[in-house]
DNA sequence: GAACTAGTTGAACGTGAATTCAAATACTCA
DNA sequence: TGAGTATTTGAATTCACGTTCAACTAGTTC
């Protein structure tokens, strides 16, 4: 038998669990049995604390995301220059590699999101996040007269974070020549432009 | 009994019919019965003409890919001058709004690419063909001294296409306040600043 | 340490989907 | 027109999954 544990504990597990399920199978192709081999229990553990799957792929995919931002927000957060920021913060937005647990769990909304509405939120909340964060770099940095911004603020982090999520695709498709090096290049490219500045860090 | 149909009929039919259901139940989602539901047959009869739904999948995925490129292209070769041409070509590039069937198809890619080979190499192939058509664009308007571009013009016609990719998703998961729109205008405005050109028509 | 509680298992059951195939039907062409 | 062929159906079968639940186990409490 499984190592017993508290019902609190358990359901975190269960809520990893389903992130590597999902992963693996994709949001529409997950099985309760899926989740249960991943957790190392039975079916009927898994039930016994989600009685319905669904609620706890939302939960996953939740958490999944909320992860993902608060690590960009805290790695932010170890530097203070603008260029710096703004550098740091285009990587921090790229998976690492086609494996990217992160980034190929938030890919699977992508499809989802146009049939669920739960689902579309949930992205369209995590976008709206990340473009408040890009602004508020972007600002910072007008401010300090660090960038000669091209346009309004708002307009080129919003167009920043879709570069970010086009080659988060891009990479997890295993694009034969665009990988985290040169998808961040190509992203750089763009925020020079708009910032005026050289963002060597 | 439903209608009869040449082998090549049937099959162009079930093509489409695949496209309906992975569009109302996603690329992991869809099952026989949905495509049978939506050509109008039963099981069987699928099955006799794609003993293997995921083959069927794989073709439906592709001509829809086809077809949205195609047309394309079609528009494309209705006018001449750069500056037209960069404007259709970013608003053939998004979808209509939320419902728009050809970029809910291509947004159930995403995630599936990660996956599944197959799926990813043709996702890749659609980007790269894009690619080359804004070059091709970019490349004539230069030549003819209407644009002056500030790169080199792989790099921006790759953010050109991660632009219209990302905004599909956004679009197609029913972002408040960016629709087709508030899209096109955000891509536009990077392509001005990328071609030194106003762009209006 | 005995009674109680919470978590887990495994087997039984029901459901729905894929698969198979013989029979029925509609078309082709000699 | 009639024989032959291609397509489709519908029923039977099998399989995989979700669901239920009684029994079991490991903690917890008094």
């Amino acid at each position: 038998m499984a190592q017993r544990k508290s019902r609190t504990d358990r359901r975190i597990d269960l809520i990893e669990a389903a992130r590597r399920a999902i992963i693996r199978h994709g949001i529409d192709g997950v099985q309760l049995s899926h989740v249960a081999e991943e957790a190392g229990l039975t079916s009927g553990a898994v039930l016994y604390h989600y009685p319905d799957l669904s609620e706890l792929l939302v939960e996953a995919q939740h958490a999944g995301m909320e992860r993902f931002y608060e690590q960009r927000l805290r790695q932010l957060a170890t530097v203070t220059d603008p260029v710096s920021k703004l550098v740091m913060t285009i990587r921090s937005g790229l998976p690492t590699g086609p494996l990217d647990p992160d980034v190929r769990l938030l890919n699977e909304l992508g499809g989802a999101a146009g049939r669920n509405r739960v689902y579309g939120v949930l992205l369209t909340s995590l976008y709206d996040r990340q473009v408040s964060m890009y602004q508020s770099i972007l600002d910072t940095g007008s401010a300090l007269g660090v960038f000669r911004l091209s346009g309004d603020s708002l307009s080129l982090a919003r167009n920043l974070v879709a570069l970010e999520d086009a080659y988060g695709y891009r990479i997890t498709a295993r694009h034969p020549v665009i990988g985290p090096d040169e998808a961040a290049e190509l992203i750089l490219s763009y925020a020079r432009t708009a910032t005026g500045n050289d963002l060597v860090a």
